[in-house]
DNA sequence: CGAGGGCTTGAATCCTGTCAACAGACGTGG
DNA sequence: CCACGTCTGTTGACAGGATTCAAGCCCTCG
């Protein structure tokens, strides 16, 4: 056997591990054998490019998909064209798992920039869980977890400011790229203001003029798509700050 | 054996299969044989009241409920005494997935009125669903269908205005009523303005003013708790209207 | 080099929150 | 049974924040 051809397949192979199976079996007990046999039916398909779609709305669901590397979005598309960003999905991150109730997508997801996107058959998986009791575990734990992410999000759309949302997406942003080993000061962003204002529920105008505020302020230092954030710390006051105000004080009966 | 104590015994029985099980077994082909083996795990409490607590944040997770009668209420509550409603949960529908990825409730649950709540003690339903494929696939679609859920909540929030906002919130819960078979255009409110203006970030001036002006324009009468939908085709005209209107168009690259 | 899209900035408008006052329902206790 | 206080809900006036409309800049790409 070719000793290049060896060593690219096993490059390969770890650093899907590293991501996948990272993500899908985070802190559980795993036997080598069951990391195996996940590893088994995880499909590792070409890099995509900015604007290819996974899936698109309407389309049978098949798959859970699992960033490796760049970036990938999901939105609503509504008839006129218009649509509704849903969410940013970083490396580590698993997308899919909202259509797994009707069986076919309610929102398409298109990459941001080249990325890599391992690929989940999600009855292959189904059958793996049923048999490791463990793994069900997580996945009940991976919904549950979108459940609650979903939660910070209703939070943040219902009761705060443009100020206090844009940092909330901007810190929010930074730990999970730090979480990935990258910088969480300084990075490119690899979505448009207009898809940061769509994703917030605000106007791109007041995304811009938010950026400059903040950069006026000395929070940030912002150059087109890039970031660095100069005053963590400010960003996660005002992020803290609004989530006690933020909720009106109700008394209980 | 008392006969009136086997009459009334069997009753509840079938009450909650009725309400449990649809919830869980929905269109699932469970064999009578494993539907008995999950009715077995379903705890039955006592009636609750307004204002008992289901669980409160923080605590140990341990149980999913299901509503059978009245409503329950989900809130997060933050350290000044402020509350974010996350919820209103009517007959048939589940609470506590949230709770599963971090083994601790991250929301507190109230009944807003006298309730009969069935528990469902999760490590027996995870043995439980390891056995039976069916059941464990029903589960995945119950915490994919609460994401979807919360996605529209998210849409919801962030770009709709108030009278969009209560227009859904009403036709939602109009909706959800009729699946139980009681009237879609007439029913109780079991929350009070200020929750609901909380729910739908909006202050509790807003509903209010929103409610008058829904009334003023003939799309129903309310009085006080009362709400009767005199025109459920206008509210959805609302509804619809603003999810074509309300993302802005974007223009594919 | 020109066209077009992304981004920024300014001015005006509108919606919604805040503040404030009040009416009605409810519960309690005299 | 009524007085009282409290809580909920309604309504009005006002201010502030975000959207909208409009114009211009800069970068990218054909």
């Amino acid at each position: 056997m070719n000793p290049h051809k060896v060593i690219s397949f096993e490059t390969i192979r770890v650093v899907c591990k590293n991501c996948t199976l990272a993500t899908l079996c985070l802190p559980m007990g795993l036997t080598p054998e069951d990391t195996e046999r996940l590893d088994m039916i995880v499909k590792r398909n070409r890099p995509l490019h900015r604007g290819d779609y996974l899936f698109r709305s309407g389309e049978r669901f098949r798959s859970l998909y699992v960033v490796k590397t760049g970036s990938v979005k999901t939105y609503a598309p509504s008839e006129e064209g218009g649509e509704q960003v849903l969410g940013f999905h970083l490396p580590g991150e698993i997308i899919g798992l909202d259509a797994i109730e009707k069986d076919h997508h309610i929102c398409s997801a298109r990459v941001l920039e080249t990325s890599a996107i391992c690929e989940i058959p999600f009855t292959r998986l189904e059958e793996l869980t049923c048999c490791i009791p463990s793994l069900q575990h997580q996945m009940y734990r991976l919904l549950s977890k979108e459940i609650g992410h979903d939660t910070d999000m209703l939070l943040l759309l219902g009761k705060r400011n443009a100020e206090e949302r844009l940092a909330t997406f901007l810190v929010s942003l930074s730990r999970r790229l730090q979480r990935r080993g990258l910088s969480p000061n300084d990075f490119y962003l690899s979505m448009s203001r207009h898809e940061i204002g769509n994703y917030l529920g605000l106007a791109v105008e007041t995304v811009s003029r938010i950026f400059t505020r903040f950069q006026d302020e000395g929070l940030l230092q912002v150059d087109r798509k890039h970031v660095q954030l100069t005053d963590l710390a400010a960003l996660e006051a005002i992020v803290k700050g609004s989530q006690a105000e933020g909720d009106d004080r109700q008394h209980s009966s």
